[in-house]
DNA sequence: TTTAATCCATACTAATTTGATATAGATTAA
DNA sequence: TTAATCTATATCAAATTAGTATGGATTAAA
């Protein structure tokens, strides 16, 4: 039940796109750059997206990557099922013999309701969501602001620069 | 996200204690028999239990383990969380720098959420609710009940015997 | 045709976790 | 005396996780 690095940055490459794909595509080298992660991991990360239809890419020079759907379609549900899928292929094994065999099927049958709570909870939140809300924490953060929006307009928050 | 067998035996255990104390204490060797766990294995599973107080002992000869509460008093939820603790000690690091900690945030904050509502669901489940549905479930396959209790009166399913 | 980008496959390493067995005894109470 | 719990490690194999590295093939704008 722990958040795993993979995941985090898993919605944290798909924030990135939401959040700079207003000009067109996103180039790997920026958000490698942004997200301080290597060209080579990133491309490992952003492929199983593309395979499950969340990010589209236009090759060759002045190419990039950008979301298939609008950010408030997906959530973070969805983005984790994604790294879901790559691990459980064939998970029907034989647990137990005997009796046990009903106590697992119990257990098991709990834990499946309980992780459709966990994604149900999740499926709320979209990435729409979590970019507004960094916006405003950036906004709360007087220093940040300066800093990376040292070349935009005074008062709105329009682009994040890299660091 | 998935079910690890330390919690899967972790629960086995107790609900192997809810359904056989009913004599007085269970020994271990019993336990490990019947789930066919080896006895010193299953010395460590069972500590755990002991010291978030789940779970009682009397030692010496003639001695064993007994659940400190009903069975109608311990959740899954509860149980599960015996394991969460022994893992996390310290995980308040910081994850990453810049604006990228503002959605790491925000990712936690999501991923918490829902952790929540996964043992929310959980918190349901009692060990007494389990241990009624295994013996249903016995009942429902003709086939062991007859094989597992062979010594018992023809109707009622009274004590479940050792494989 | 050069160049900047995506795309693909896979190999390797290091650290951690998981699942389990084994060793060797100390303590307790019938 | 004996049957049980208790304690503390040590060891092991397999799997998972987090990343780096290698070495290119393909595409399309300039």
């Amino acid at each position: 039940m722990k958040l795993v690095t993979q995941v985090r940055y898993g919605i944290r490459i798909l924030l990135d796109l939401a959040m700079h794909q207003s000009n067109g595509v996103v180039q790997m080298r920026d958000i490698a750059n942004r997200q301080n992660i290597s060209l080579k991991y990133l491309e490992q990360l952003i492929r199983p997206f593309k395979q499950a239809g969340f990010v589209k890419s236009k090759r060759g020079r002045n190419g990039g990557h950008s979301l298939s759907r609008a950010p408030e379609t997906i959530t973070l549900a969805q983005i984790i099922k994604v790294f879901e899928k790559e691990q459980s292929s064939k998970e029907a094994k034989q647990l137990s013999e005997g009796y046990s065999q009903y106590q697992d099927a119990l257990i098991t049958q709990a834990w499946n309701e309980a992780k459709q709570a966990f994604y149900d909870r999740l499926e709320k939140v979209t990435l729409a969501n979590l970019s507004i809300d960094t916006t405003k924490m950036l906004w709360q953060d007087s220093d940040i602001i300066i800093r990376i929006h040292s070349r935009g307009e005074a008062g709105k928050p329009d682009q994040i620069q890299d660091r």
